[in-house]
Formats: structure tokens, sequence, C-alpha cells
DNA sequence: CGGGCCCTTGACCTGTGTCAACAAACGTGG
DNA sequence: CCACGTTTGTTGACACAGGTCAAGGGCCCG
């Protein structure tokens, strides 16, 4: 079970010390994150501090029905965003990278719609509900970035559904495989455990095991260590639209 | 066929006269839409015409790929959003109601993410994507509104994923019935072409008929006229969560 | 009246879900 | 560091939901 109110037992959240604007302004990811197009004096507005949170794999940065107090820029790793189904089933609805942000629905005061869970060690940003708000009305750049934000989910949510939730179960891990490879560079991607896959895909783990499996026997894919593989895109990709 | 592009050639648009900025003020519709929370001096900044285009069942209010230069408020009627697949099929992944908004990627200056065609006769109001943006810039009750309908538009994204892909195809209908129904008050609601609901729902049209039919074999729906069905909302609730 | 179009239904077959067993990997505590 | 229990991945057998292909019927429109 990867459930996230379980993991937040066992793991734990490792809060580094307030790094305030100075970081923000020097920080390594900022052109890709949510204050890329800020400028010096728009740091000035920030009155509330900024905490660098660490989450272990399994841990969650924040469950559904949460009030919604901050959003989070992903500066590592990787996360889940999980539904969670009438029948007790979970479905993941989306997955966040680097220079993602986590969390938006909380600049209008909801609850969070999701459970973000931390796929692999991740590094995030805390941004506080009101650092946003106060710099978005104060900055058009701040108001900018977010409706890219916004759009980019939207994006991302469709095409998850016509991508990743139609068609056979074969073309769809194809396509997970080769939405994983890109954005790490290389042949190689990063696999996790087959419920997950399942959930991403709306098949069940034994049908997600299965194709894998059967992906290593063709040779389609290679394991190359710890969840680690090495892919045949061309195969793939002919697999992906079929 | 329920082709966007075959449509555009039999249908035909209907464009009124623009009705200018003192017809917006005074709109029948405005406190759920798009300029519900300007004020009597925000409307001096609108600059361009804003059109109200009528469409014809079938016909598109825009197409994939199209630069964006306008965003629709949908005043009364049904658009469907459609995504065509690699293989050629298409998907449907959300539908907009009276008081939506259909094209909001164009505020960042992309091409229309989706193809938008009417599947009742549609009243909206084309608002060209320069009155929006100068709007933003200039009161923070538009820049408000703009975060709620791209929230919103993220949220039944995530909710076709979870209600409409999920689980067998019984529950699917019962779901996308029960979802009709709401929004148009009293137990009935309004199907149309069975190829749609399939694209929907990722199922195929033979599916989706089979079981509208079974449906109304079993009392669950009544035919009360031309696609017009009378639901027994608790047995379709019971459906939907199996 | 004739031609399409869409809905419905049947027969058949394949893909996936389900249930169950086992193996491998992992973590934990002695 | 090893032994044990737990979790996770793999595989098989089987059933069934839904896809596919094909035919027929109703309805609207020209």
């Amino acid at each position: 079970m990867s459930d996230g109110r379980e993991s937040l037992v066992r793991g734990k959240a490792i809060e580094a010390a307030w790094r305030g604007q100075a970081e923000c302004l020097g920080c390594g990811i900022r052109e890709t994150a949510l204050f890329a197009d800020l400028r010096e004096q728009d740091f000035a507005l920030i009155h509330l501090p900024i905490d660098e949170i660490d989450f272990e794999v399994g841990t969650a940065l924040y469950h559904v029905g949460d009030p919604g107090q901050a959003v989070y820029t992903i500066r590592s790793g990787l996360v889940k965003l999980v539904s969670y189904l009438a029948d007790g089933g979970q479905r993941i609805v989306r997955l966040l990278r680097a220079g993602d942000t986590a969390g938006l629905e909380a600049l209008l005061g909801l609850e969070y719609e999701h459970t973000a869970i931390a796929l692999r060690q991740t590094a995030t940003c805390r941004i506080p509900r009101e650092v946003v708000t106060r710099l978005s009305e104060n900055t058009p750049r701040m108001h900018a970035q977010l409706m890219q934000r916004w759009q980019r989910s939207v994006q991302q949510a469709d095409a998850w559904l016509t991508r990743l939730s139609t068609g056979n179960a074969k073309a769809r891990v194809a396509r997970l495989l080769l939405l994983l490879r890109e954005g790490q560079g290389g042949e190689q991607c990063m696999l996790f455990g087959r419920e997950d896959m399942g959930a991403m895909l709306g098949v069940t783990t034994e049908t997600a095991s299965r194709i894998v499996a059967e992906f290593r026997r063709t040779g389609i894919l290679t394991e190359v260590g710890q969840n680690r593989y090495d892919c045949d895109v061309e195969a793939l990709t002919r697999l992906a639209d079929s």
C-alpha cells in the first residue's frame, strides 16, 4: 500500500532553515520556477518565510481536504497527485517534476483537491499563500507566471486522459515509459511500483506487471539497476500509437 | 460522424451585431460569467468589439491548432472539447455549459488545444484576447476571475478522469447521466449521439448504445421526447459507485 | 418514395480483471 | 549478520466485460 496517510507515520519531512529573499533571488532553479519572471524589487514584497522542505519517498506534501495554506515549487524529485475514488481505490491524476508547482488551488482559498505524495526523494519550497497573493496583486509578472502554471496543469490533465487512459494496456504502458524518459535525458527511465503504474494507467497491478515483464522479455526494456531501465524508444513509439 | 471540420461546412455561425459595453454591464448572465466581478469603471477598458455569436449544433467555435485570438463565454447551450488521437479517433475531454469559458489558452498566446463543438444550439460572447489581457492588467477582479476559471478547468478535467474514465462501462454511463442531470434541474436529462457518449467515456459506440438501451428496458431511463430522458436517480447513484 | 444516418442487437473473440500461488526483495529485530 | 515476516513483483488459470464485425430497423430529409 502506498497510502500517503500511513506514509506520514513512517516517513519524516525535513524542514530546513528559512532562506529568505536573498536565497530566492539566487535560487538555482528559479528560471524554471514560479518566481521565474520576478525582478529584484519584487522580492521585497515577500513578507513571510519560504521554507525549503524535503520529502522522503512515500511522504505527503499535503492531503486532499487539508486547508490550502501554501503552494509548493518542486525543486527536484517526483510527486504524484492522487484522487481517491468512491469505491476506495485510487487514481493518480498527474505527476509533478522539477519546476512544477503543486497545490495552486490554495491560492483561491480552497482545500487541496488531491493528496500529493513524493515518489522519489523530493526537494520543495513551500510558499505561503499570502506571499503569492501579494505578489500577484503587485506585479503582472507573477500574474503571467500563474496563468502559465494553470495552463500547464490543464494541458497535463488532458494529456493524461488522452495518452495514458486511452487505448489498450500495452499502448498505455508504452506511452507512460516515453513520458518518463523525456524530462530526464538519455534513453533511460526510472519506474516505480506496479501498483502506482496501474493507478496512473487505469489498469490493475497485475496487468501493469505483466506488460513490464513482457517488455523485458522482448528486450524493449533492459534493467540497468534498481527499477532503472534502458528503453528501446523506437519500439515503444510504435506501440504507443496503435 | 460528428466531426467538427465537416460540420463547419454544413452549419453556419450566426453573428449578431456588436452590443458593446453597455450590454455587457447589463448582461443577464454576467454574475456567472467571466466579467462577473467587474465594476462599472472597468468596462471603460474594453476597447474592442465583443461579438455575440450563436452556433448551430455541430458547428465549431474553434479548431485545435488555430491561433487563439479570443475566449468565449458560453451564454447558453452545451459545448464539447475534443482531442484527436494519434490513431485518428477522438476523445471528448470536457463539456462546457452556461457560464463556462472556452479557449482560455488564447490568453497565453497559444494555439487552441482542442476543437470546441456545439452539442446543442449555443449562444456565446466572443471576447478578444486583448480585452481580457488589458482588463487583467488593470483590475485584480478580472485576475481573480481568471484564476477561478482555470481552477475550474483543472477540477473538471480531473473529475472527468476519475468519474467518467474509471470503472466499468455501466458505472461510467450512470455517472455521465447524473452529471448531465445536475445543472439542468429536475430529474430529466438530455442525451446526445451514442458516438459522443462513447468518446466521453472511453468506450465504443456499441457499448454506449447497449447500456442506454438496457437502462431503458429496466426502467432506469424513460424517454420523454427526442433524446430526452427521465431518470431514476436512486438507481443511477447506486450503479455509479460500484 | 428512396437514400442515408444513427441506433440497436446478435455472435463471436480478445483483452483484462480476478483469484490464487509462489518467488524475490526488503526491512526488522534478535 | 542472519533469520524471519512482510511487502512487492511475477505468473497461471479462468471468467467475463467489452471490442469487433455485421445485419437489420427506424427516422429524417431530400
